[in-house]
DNA sequence: GAGTCGAGGTTATACGTATGACTTGGAGGC
DNA sequence: GCCTCCAAGTCATACGTATAACCTCGACTC
């Protein structure tokens, strides 16, 4: 170890403040009202000052019981939306002085692990994305309050749930294209098993069949361009009338589908119109810009930490779904021909 | 707090097993060979499991005097180079039991924060990104173990560095746009103040410079689509010969410049050759694909970990800039007009 | 049959902190 | 002049773990 000496304990302020340790403590920890000097508390700050004291967090984890520690685990860290999510809660987390730590699922971090050898820390508590369910069951053994984001609200886990409103985002999709006058759509969804995939699937086909004379395709890929690119294309090539919209179940798939689009010498928003979902930077870096649902990804962070905070306090979650909200953009229009 | 009970101790286990404390520590820590018999220490295991025992962290490390956990600062998270970082590190950290705390710097988490106090987490050392003096000089007041990533090596921390070849990217892109015949360049360089970006300045003058008959322009704008979208515009707007060459600092930047291109009704790469510094994900969803350096942000991380895991055992860290390598896409061709 | 030795444990302790219980030295009341 | 009481501290302890030091008992040596 390369630390120069040993780090300061209260006991070392202490005695250069000519006090007793506990007294060090009562100071530090802002309960000196009444106990302690004004005079003597100013002693004590200036020597904690002098020798650069901070407290071992350790020490003050074990004897307190608890950590003020929280983990957050994501499926991935590549996209903005679950930065923004770290974000929010983070952000909530500070004020009430808990910390966040994150935990990104274990793809590409070697065999699946358990999410608590990753996050040495020890924790209070444990704010959980869509996740595999071998994760959840380890989660749930260790008794810990849950909050799951995105998830199942009449899953058997019994755990808090905080949801963003998609149901009502692909309700808004669904009803621009359709005011706009489109009827024969292609639906390019993520090849995740999620619950909040399914809510995307389930949602649009029961907007779309209650109109007559439409008709839906499905096309899967795994969320990457290339995948949307390559499940795309191969969608648009097969025979029959070709679809004249493309709900797409988030802006990356969208972003792969307007090469494939592209690639076929088909125009956006002329020939085809295209929707994503997220609202990422992406959305409006694409030429033409996305039509896509906005979602409030630090809001959502921030709602789920105060989803654990109620958890932790006794009191019940806040409830209701979080609100989205269509952007249209200029990637949607109405079909050229009917 | 809505914890059923109390969690098991040691000492519960051992209660369990019929054995003392100690033989439960020495058991599920692995060190119990010739000290306790197979048939008790299956004994331990099976209380241990039965009961759902997990070890008290923070009284291990307070015992330990290390926590095995790590501290990763990062600019922010909205950009998926650094979650790439951060795998990296995390896969490292992982295989030799250690984990990884991520610390977006504190833009839009309110005031300035010391990353310790969000990080409640004890640390044993940090990999920190190019950010602000003053956390710096937090953590160096902690005397924490630290490694830097694209710092100044000559900067007068003297903490351990990591740094990508970022001169040598730019040597790349130049040689590539002066091959193509390139002459008059305009540089849109990110406005934030950090050695990287520095480099990347003073690099692509020299190289320019070297090379008689070329001209360099530089417009500055802040890492962002609308940003980097305005500064282009402004900047090709000036009267006097247009560049033919447009280096951007980094891909989003070089999004927004696109943007601005089109706007102007101009076209890649035929009227202006555009390249970006990362390959993010976003350098293939815009059209044309942009010629760009990769950074092999994952690498980058792991070798990040490696060098504090060499710190942290009194070893020298593995000295050399980690390679980038350009990636020729659509986005440049020769000029039109010479 | 006394001595040795190792296998298979147990006991005791320290890590650094926060806090309830105790102490002390005066000031003030009557 | 004795009692009370409060301000200003101090003392002692517990949190749960890991490990050094100690103990015990049976097998084996000579």
């Amino acid at each position: 170890m390369a630390r120069s000496s040993t780090r300061p304990t209260s006991r070392d302020v202490a005695q250069a403040a000519g006090v007793s340790q506990a007294a060090v403590s009562l100071v530090l920890g802002d309960k000196w009202r009444g106990r302690v000097s004004e005079t003597t508390a100013e002693r004590v700050r200036e020597a904690a000052r002098d020798l650069g004291y901070r407290p071992n967090l350790a020490a003050r984890n074990l004897r307190l019981g608890h950590t003020r520690t929280v983990l957050l685990v994501v499926p991935a860290l590549t996209t903005e939306f679950f930065a923004g999510v770290y974000t929010g809660a983070a952000r909530v987390a500070a004020d009430h002085g808990f910390g966040v730590v994150l935990y990104p699922s274990p793809e590409g971090i070697g065999p699946a692990r358990d999410p608590f050898a990753s996050a040495q820390a020890a924790l209070d508590g444990v704010i959980a994305s869509s996740m595999a369910a071998d994760a959840l069951t380890a989660i749930r053994g260790d008794q810990l309050p849950l909050v799951m984001l995105d998830s199942d609200p009449s899953g058997s886990l019994g755990a808090a749930t905080v949801n963003l409103d998609i149901a009502d985002g692909i309700r808004q999709v669904a009803a621009h294209l359709l005011d706009l006058g489109h009827r024969r759509f292609l639906h390019l969804a993520a090849d995740v098993p999620s619950w909040t995939f399914e809510v995307r699937a389930r949602e649009l086909a029961a907007q779309l069949h209650a109109v007559p004379g439409t008709s839906v395709r499905t096309a899967h890929a795994p969320i990457s361009i290339d995948g949307a690119l390559t499940a795309t294309e191969a969608a648009l090539a097969t025979p029959g009338p070709r679809p004249t919209a493309l709900v797409c179940d988030d802006d990356k798939l969208a972003a792969g589908a307007y090469k494939a689009v592209r690639r076929l010498g088909l125009r956006i928003p002329d020939d085809i119109s295209v929707t994503g979902l997220d609202d990422l930077g992406l959305a409006t870096a694409i030429d033409p810009e996305l039509t896509t649902v906005r979602l409030d990804a630090e809001l959502f962070g921030e709602r789920g930490m105060e989803a654990l905070l109620a958890v932790l306090e006794g009191r019940t979650p806040q409830a209701g779904d979080i609100p989205v909200e269509l952007v249209v953009r200029g990637s949607t229009a109405p079909p050229s021909t009917p």
